[in-house]
DNA sequence: CCATGTGAATACATTCACAGCA
DNA sequence: TGCTGTGAATGTATTCACATGG
């Protein structure tokens, strides 16, 4: 199946940042070359399933000599639309929100922060990181003027919610949420909650 | 099905520490009673799926009435093993170790950071939060001396592989990675990976 | 010959729908 | 009656295995 018109399940969607990931990282290391069995031992992934999931999107392999590092990343990067960076608001000053400002991880990745909000009058205006800190009454008006369609959650779990609504008001549609409750957005809204605790939970399980 | 000694599929584990948040939600609001439809909707799980799970550990409902908070709680906390607190040790203290070590939200849902490790000698003997930093040279024998079987990594990728060998021979047997790579690890040994920049580029395909 | 791309087969997960019981 | 617990039915995902072509 090589047309892009179809329908891709999200699982399929989920890894494919993780094989983009393999791939700078061989990339990185001077490869030039790699095959769905390199990738596989790396990831941990079948390499039926690498080929399967590749094989929603085209055909980016030369048989017997494998994937051309190189434009299987930047084919990825461009289906993910992460070969240009996107501006995020980043809402919450406290210690998460600190990390996240001063993580250099995300420009590579296609990531930055354009501004960050938060509710305290003791925080705002404050410096963190290269950023003064926003009054969160100002946030709705400052996404739409420069175009934010992606942002973080990093507050308490209790007023999550109602940044969540802001946001959405403000015309994000893509929402990574670090606050440990579930979010009720509309249904072209998207939310990736990150919940560090119920990952200890779902290991300890086996112990 | 109530026979807890059969296997129980591991998507069905990642799904319970979400169960158990909102139960403890429900609780702390003075609910006693709820049900799988209400949990449906919290969650954004089916009801059927909620009661399905739950059928492979047991039967915690009543019928017609639906399922008493406490109880259920209860009963999800010991699946999970989290009716105890689990000493956790935390690698790297930049400032994603600061903002893990100043994390309240551990302690009530079963874990607790016993000691904080990191390999620069500007930073060991340093306060963080509550806690000394540690040399991480003496990480392994600490981690057999104190029992610990659950860590956090949170140090940059280069440096994640080796962290995890020595976490594993010290006897760790859960790992929550924050490092953006994979780690290798024995069959016994349990990987829980964030990668929030994954979980972006999975979203912005969407949008 | 080697590794991709892919239909077909298998395995797994979710939903349906209803018997059974408070 | 109302909601659970669960076999059966359906729907999804993964793996198999091989034709294809560099």
């Amino acid at each position: 199946m090589s047309n892009p018109n179809h329908h891709v399940p999200a699982i399929v969607i989920g890894r494919l940042p993780l094989y983009l990931r393999a791939l700078t990282q061989l990339s990185s290391e001077g490869r030039r070359v790699t095959s769905s069995q390199e990738l596989s031992e790396k990831l941990g992934f079948s390499s039926a399933q690498i080929r399967k999931d590749l094989s929603y999107f085209g055909e980016f392999g030369k048989q017997g000599t494998g994937y051309e590092i190189e434009f299987l990343e930047k084919s990825l990067r461009e289906i993910l639309q992460v070969h240009h960076v996107w501006e995020m608001a980043l809402v919450g000053a406290g210690d998460l929100g600190h990390a996240l400002a001063n993580y250099d991880g995300f420009e590579a990745r296609g990531f930055r922060i354009a501004a960050i909000f938060d509710a305290d009058p003791q925080k705002i205006g404050t410096l963190m990181g290269e950023w003064r800190v926003q009054p969160i009454e100002e946030m709705r008006q400052m996404l739409r003027a420069q175009h934010i369609h992606v942002a973080i959650i990093a507050v308490p779990a209790a007023a999550a919610q109602s940044v969540a609504d802001e946001l959405v008001e403000g015309g994000v549609r893509a929402i990574l949420n670090y606050a440990p409750t579930t979010l009720s957005v509309p249904p072209r809204v998207k939310v990736y909650h990150i919940d560090p605790v119920a990952g200890l939970q779902s290991m300890t399980y086996y112990l």
